[in-house]
DNA sequence: ACGGTTCTGCACCGAACGGTACTTAAGTAA
DNA sequence: TTACTTAAGTACCGTTCGGTGCAGAACCGT
């Protein structure tokens, strides 16, 4: 009961992800975030609760959405082919046709005041999540023999992790998806067999 | 003639330089900058110019001193070399046992809000130019018979510059020096003969 | 038609932002 | 000592920041 919402909720989180994204946790103003979901700031704050809390829903969106490909990645039968999944959809996501480049849990707060920490922390702790799962299926992978024994999954999933992160931010500098394709072709030179 | 400055300029740089290291460019306020400089607001602007110019001139500093690793690497003797003296440089830089975690030029402003785009264009020419660099040094080696006449030398700088940005991330995630180390280990696994 | 409930739009809040005018202090050259 | 030059400190500028109080609008069940 009471006035129906004049909005899209859906719609108005995906908007406002997407200048998180572009802009970061502080380089995107309640302005920018409100006129880009169409909406009033009393009615994003009825809504969502304020800005802290809509990064943390669009932060959910965006695991949901455009990096979902780390869980697809996961479920890939060998090792090799996760950690080529996961760092072939890191390329794709990273540098989407007609959306901001780069990875939104990396630009999101990598340096921040200090009033923003619970962000930064927020972040570091997704971005440390994924590398924990990446452990834990290529651990997995050396029980199954898909690995071989003496490989160190820990140091195996680090690796992925940091060109990961790298290819993000060789997407920010401007980076096509070929050349981040070639890259991460040359990454996997090493993997063990 | 006239008064003489109060401070030492080189002094009030380093500290500004880690200021903007720790909080990125807009993270960092004139607040946080001059109070850690040890001056006030008008002896900046007097001394630097504004906020822009003085991280101009810090990203400078930076240059020459913590990211000095860069030009170190390329003078050593064989691309392997060049491409381990790197890595390694990397972890040391983003990783100083008292200072800001991470890189300066890959966290002073990887997103940010359009005022700063001259800043953030800055760091993305600082960031480019050190792969073209790298790329140079890997085509000598081409050249030299340091590396396989099929090697791809801007691919591999490519790959490189990647791991680097990689490992300032993952700096930034709390990693330390020798899980960072066994990462570069691991990348160089590939490396062509 | 009604009260109850929720959403919207406008005006506004105090605080912090980057940046500056102006006065005073501290030095040099004559 | 005086005139000149430059730095330092204070108090302030207009703007933007994230966030709200309040009145009215739009729906519900009765």
């Amino acid at each position: 009961m009471g006035r129906p919402r004049g909005f899209d909720i859906d719609q108005a989180l995906e908007r406002a992800m997407r200048v998180f994204w572009a802009r970061g946790y502080e380089g995107a103003s309640l302005a920018e975030l409100t006129g880009a979901m169409g909406i009033t700031k009393t009615s994003m704050y009825a809504a969502f609760g304020n800005k802290e809390q809509l990064f943390r829903k669009a932060l959910q969106r965006y695991g949901a959405g455009p990096a979902a490909y780390v869980t697809r990645a996961l479920e890939e039968p060998t090792a090799r082919a996760v950690a080529l999944a996961f760092l072939r959809g890191a390329v794709r996501t990273t540098t989407p046709p007609g959306g901001p480049s780069g990875c939104l849990t990396v630009q999101g707060a990598l340096a921040s005041s200090d009033e923003s920490r619970a962000v930064h922390d927020l972040l570091v702790d997704w971005r440390n999540d994924a590398g924990v799962r990446l452990e834990g299926r290529f651990r997995r992978a050396v029980n199954e023999g898909d690995l071989p024994r003496n490989a160190d999954p820990r140091r195996l999933a680090r690796f992925i992790m940091t060109m990961g992160f790298g290819i993000a931010v060789q997407a920010a500098n401007g980076l096509v998806p070929a050349e981040l394709d070639e890259v991460v072709d040359t990454a996997l030179l090493g993997w063990p067999a």
